[in-house]
DNA sequence: GGCAGTTGCTTCGAGTTCGAAGCAACTCGC
DNA sequence: GCGAGTTGCTTCGAACTCGAAGCAACTGCC
């Protein structure tokens, strides 16, 4: 049996619900602009800006339901949405057949474009305004090595498929 | 006409990334985990934790949307599953008549004390066990004013008016 | 008082999300 | 090579989510 574990101090109740709240509050704050600006959903967008991120502007399947923390059955949904609304072209992949190259679309990239000033207007105006340039930085250094910590860390769900 | 917004700088890209990123897979491990021990969804606990916080362990319908950032329509519906599951009751606000006040049962507080030593060890193994206690300390002290900024700032409707 | 506008909640329909099951392609050990 | 196990993606069903529309109770202004 486990030790019980001790309760959060105030401290790290207050970093706790101030994260998942600010996070909350701005998803949702993005994902109104983003909607107006050029109906895109965010998981769309976010998809949109990884493709158009990468240096031949495509990924797998698996590896972009990885990067915004998707479930593959949904990011399935969500690519054949994409592709449907000429966003991005499917293929199969040239070095393994059952994997899919997802590639962004010059007309992906387009609404990309139409809606990232936008976008980073909200970001600067929700998030970054209240914070000086120092603290901005102070803050991605502190949440950075939490990202590469969540991210090498075995997470229950990662538990390969399922023991016989 | 306002000026086109300047592209964000690698440290403010940094920062809403990682703070996205990190609330995002943060979330994903919590809602695993109450999943598992006590079969609630994230915002079910999040409503549970809320009531269970208050001195009477009630709140309005509407506060509650608002705090834990839901959609009204969306907090009729869990708000149904918990009563349904006796975790919670709702009653007609005495002092206004269409308001529902929502109070959590001892069902529903021995059920937020089955799944909180979990959640609390997640919490601490996915978020804070990267961070030293000062830097658990700056990260409250960075999210705070930040979430009071999102809070005050106008939420909708600061769009500038379009064509009809 | 009364009536226009607001607020609090629910209903409804359409769209989305996820996990489990399923299929095809790859890998490894022998 | 051959079979067992793994991996990449899709299909399927059920559950969740939201905004718009709707209804009842409150408010303000005259």
């Amino acid at each position: 049996m486990p030790d019980a574990p001790p309760a959060l101090d105030p401290d790290e109740l207050g970093a706790y619900f101030a994260l998942i709240e600010v996070a909350s509050l701005l998803r949702h704050a993005v994902e109104q602009q983003l909607r107006d600006a050029g109906d895109l959903s965010y998981v769309q967008f976010q998809l949109l800006a990884r493709l158009g991120d990468a240096p031949a502007g495509s990924h797998r399947m698996t590896d972009l339901a990885d990067g915004v923390v998707y479930s593959r059955s949904g990011l399935t949904y969500q690519a054949g949405l994409l592709e449907k609304a000429g966003l991005v072209m499917r293929a199969p992949s040239a070095d393994d057949e059952r994997g899919i190259t997802v590639t962004i679309t010059d007309a992906g990239r387009e609404r990309l474009a139409k809606v990232f000033p936008g976008h980073i207007e909200v970001v600067r105006h929700m998030l970054l305004e209240p914070l000086s340039h120092d603290q901005v930085k102070a803050l991605a250094a502190l949440l950075a090595p939490v990202r590469d910590h969540m991210r090498s860390t075995p997470p229950r769900s990662a538990a390969p498929r399922r023991r016989p």
